[in-house]
DNA sequence: ATATAGTTTAACCATATGGTTAACAAAAGT
DNA sequence: ACTTTTGTTAACCATATGGTTAAACTATAT
């Protein structure tokens, strides 16, 4: 074994178990101890890889939003008609948040708490940019195939309808005084009804 | 001053320094030390009234739930029609959350960290009740005034769209490039463009 | 074989943190 | 008046926590 898949297995291994341990327990709830013992390694390891608990959460939350950001762009920036795009945003959208059920929640969430790190983002090459989706919207609009509505509104609206019920999933499911399995399928549900709600909100 | 009234001065205000820590920074990054500088007064009187963190922090919760429920039964137990209620609702809850930001990010942010902590709540008196909406859903569907949808995806939907765009206001003010104010004037318009929304998605 | 660079660990350290104690002050009850 | 109860504080305490250090171990190069 060479020492360079040594550093990578380490390296990618402790970032793989803070991410475990950050997107379930947060920035503050998590514990070098703990992502230590997730990644079976020595406490000091992570201080000789990262340096300091806050570089390797960053290292995670770009890992995250990274992963999350694509996702946003299929939407927005995809030749396709304003219809399938939705529709297919919205099926893709709900089967990745299903596989990464802490991620959204995570951003979210630590950028509420650190609103400047958005700054951070915004240099990024990936980071999703609205102008084609405001402009076809606008199109659609003056077609006549859509009401009236402002991109940012639809794309919030968009946005909302998705990415909330995971969220709010503890509290949706006391709420409903649904089960696990039951909300499960309601999530599976959403791939093609969210998207028929948000095309008859808009379709002339 | 009696001793009742020092007694509940001290109390609440504990209780309000409390909350202002707690919703900003959440159970695992408030510090007591915080809470009682906010309060002004001796960290010990946290204990003296409260015991520990943590029934403090429950203290806070329930507080802030029992806030956020009347909301929520002032769109499932009304006798009001169905579109006059959306549109209530909206308008309603946006002014709400416009006058306590953190309350419902922190609310779902602890109770995804804490799942099971729903049980308690669902014994609470006032735990909203779905059953009236979803007759109301039903009937209206029947009548063929609106499209069949779930009650409970249309439910999910109307809060979704009410709560998130708060929830994700670091975010969204990035992904858009607007600023606050502009940020602020985009939820104001809400309050009637998403019950547009809602009730075009599911008129007939 | 041996030096060298990179990797991993156990033992520490300084500080932060939730919580306790004991003394004191202020009211209220008698 | 004085005793008891309630409220408040400063000083402490035990432990948890992020981080450091120095030594040991491993693999590679010479």
């Amino acid at each position: 074994m060479t020492t360079d898949t040594k550093n990578l297995n380490t390296e990618s291994e402790i970032l793989n178990a803070a991410k475990r341990i950050f997107q379930l327990k947060g920035m503050d709830g998590a514990r070098m101890q703990e992502i230590a013992d997730e990644a079976n390694i020595n406490k000091s390891l992570l201080h000789y890889y990262y340096r300091s608990k806050q570089l390797l959460f960053e290292a995670v939350f770009k890992s995250a939003f990274s992963l999350l950001a694509p996702q946003l762009n299929s939407v927005l920036n995809d030749d396709s008609p304003l219809f399938d795009k939705i529709r297919n945003f919205t099926n893709n959208y709900i089967s990745f948040v299903v596989k990464h059920p802490y991620l959204p929640n995570f951003i979210i969430q630590e950028l509420n708490k650190n609103p400047e790190f958005v700054k951070n983002l915004l240099a990024e090459r990936h980071f999703p940019n609205i102008e084609k989706f405001s402009s076809q919207v606008d199109e659609q609009i003056a077609e006549g195939v859509i009401k009236p509505i402002k991109p940012t509104q639809l794309l919030i609206n968009i946005i909302a309808l998705n990415l909330f019920p995971f969220m709010a999933a503890p509290l949706l499911k006391g709420l409903l005084k649904v089960d696990d399995t039951t909300y499960r399928q309601l999530m599976e549900d959403r791939k093609t009804e969210v998207a028929d709600f948000i095309i008859n909100a808009i379709k002339l």
